[in-house]
RNA sequence: GGAGGGGUGGCAGAGCGGUUUAAUGCACCAGUCUUGAAAACUGGCGUAGGUUAAUAGCCUACCGAGAGUUCGAAUCUCUCCUCCUCCGCCA
């Protein structure tokens, strides 16, 4: 959520930012509203103030026995029940139609943030790696994993439906390897406080992180009371909703506030509007597993702690000695809470193509308004709005696709890279039984 | 799943229809005293919104959440959430 102060300071100004992500605010809307919203509130509040008042006088008079004086001014408060309930209903009218506007406008995009208008506009950074050529015709993970007998698309549709995938064998212990070998770097070398959240979410949680209300068609809803509706859960789409909304309504002692997290989970997606896209294998699934990164800093601190969390998912690209090219999301790729993302793309030789292994945002203060989540500034002594970040450290079922296009050998078989093999048990190949 | 009891400021804890402007204690901050500290004493000490040049005043709201009764609700009623105790079931 914006500033509402910002914005009835200078919308044209917010305007012309929200411009650069492709988004066109309704000023006169705004505007209008907001008069309205001052006139009502006004009346409301003065309303308040003499009924306040007239009560006050009819206890004291309870008080000192004098009845008639207090019938006397219970006869004036005829009207003003009425007049208070009519602008009450009013005030909340319009307060929530200003807030359902709100929770509709993206995040302003940092000014490093280049303009553009599609993932073709991004900009890249940096590359790390060669892509490695083969002596042979590289295969994509569909391929290789089938003929291993360790990926079966099939049983996953027997068993649920499509975009699910079950994993047998050595490949089933890599995916977990991988996972271990991620936490255990973000904690060991990193630093991150590894923590264990649910996987079902409510509504307030999700309406922190920005999911909610705009994003509904793309979670999975678990109805928990049928006949009220009121308390339905959701699965997680990213461990970015419960583990940021750890910090939801607290006001933060720290002095150099800086929390990291770190949790694994599995990420549940319905994928509405991507039919047909990445259909074949398991880049884009219902149900994949993540480690992600979560940070609450203090605002000035986050600009630099996006670029070291962007360092720490790098890194277990470089430990995986897995090609990657880092870029930054133009103005209009950029997400609808995001301030500034970079994407890590890493190589899959399989399609000759880098793709999305992780999303690194900061999302400044435009999650910490919707939830209230705050730090207590040592210079004026006042709770402020913290800043939170997030990014995947990494996203494992892509990588584990990335391992098996990357590590192929001519004969089907996948070489473990050298970080996972404390992981593998003794396993150095891949190969059918 | 059944029975009962609770949710009040950073914490503890009173209040159970009307000067509540939420007592009191602890913690915290400032001051006095002191070479310094402690103790003692004095004062301060919530959050959000509105208005405003103002982080000055003033106003409004907030006692788990929402709705209701009333001129007036922390206090009464209803619904929900949540915690505790006991019983049952259970990985």
């Amino acid at each position: 959520m914006l500033d509402i102060k910002a914005l009835r300071a200078d919308p044209e100004a917010v305007a012309a930012q929200l411009k650069k992500k492709g988004y066109e605010l309704d000023v006169a809307t705004f505007s209008s509203l907001e008069e309205r919203r001052k006139a009502i509130q006004i009346d409301t509040e003065q309303l308040q103030q003499s009924r306040n008042s007239v009560s006050k006088q009819i206890g004291a008079a309870m008080k000192a026995g004098d009845k008639d004086k207090a019938a006397e001014l219970k006869a004036q408060t005829a009207t003003l029940g009425d007049d208070l309930n009519a602008a009450k209903d009013q005030l909340n009218e319009v307060q929530g139609a200003m807030e359902s506007l709100l929770e509709g406008i993206p995040n302003i995009p940092h000014a490093s943030v280049p303009a553009g208008k599609s993932e073709d506009d991004n900009v890249e950074i940096r590359r790390w790696g060669e892509p490695k050529s083969f002596e042979f015709t590289a295969k994509d993970h569909v391929d290789l994993g089938e003929a291993l007998e360790m990926l079966d698309f099939e049983a996953a549709v027997k068993v649920t439906g499509s975009r699910f995938a079950v994993m047998h064998s050595d490949l089933a212990r890599l995916h977990r390897a991988l996972t271990q070998f991620m936490i255990n770097t973000h904690v060991d070398e990193h630093g991150y406080s590894e923590v264990y959240v649910p996987y079902l979410v409510n509504a307030h949680s999700l309406k922190g992180t920005g999911q909610l209300p705009k994003f509904e068609e793309d979670l999975f809803k678990v109805p928990v009371d049928k006949e009220s509706g009121n308390n339905d859960l959701y699965l997680i789409p990213t461990a970015e909703v419960p583990v940021t909304n750890l910090v939801r309504d607290e006001i933060l002692g720290d002095i150099n506030l800086h929390k990291k997290f770190v949790a694994h989970t599995p990420c549940f997606r319905s994928e509405a509007g991507s039919y047909g896209r990445d259909t074949r294998g398991m880049i884009r699934q219902h149900q994949f597993e993540k480690v992600e990164l979560v940070h609450v800093c203090r605002p000035d601190r986050s600009e630099d702690v996006l670029e070291e969390l962007v360092g720490h998912a790098e890194v277990i690209l470089q430990k995986l000695e897995l090609p990657y090219r880092t870029v930054i999301l133009c103005g209009g790729d950029l997400g609808f809470s995001a301030h500034k993302t970079y994407d890590i793309e890493v190589w899959l030789p399989g399609q000759e193509k880098y793709r999305e292994i992780s999303s690194c945002s900061n999302m400044a203060d435009f999650q910490s308004r919707r939830m209230q989540a705050r730090w207590r500034n040592p210079e004026t002594g006042r709770p402020e709005l913290a800043h939170t970040l997030n990014g995947s450290g990494l996203a494992v079922g892509r990588t584990l696709v990335a391992i098996l296009e990357n590590y192929q050998n001519a004969d089907g078989s996948i070489t473990v890279p050298e970080a996972l093999l404390p992981y593998m048990g003794g396993k150095t190949v891949l190969a059918k039984a």
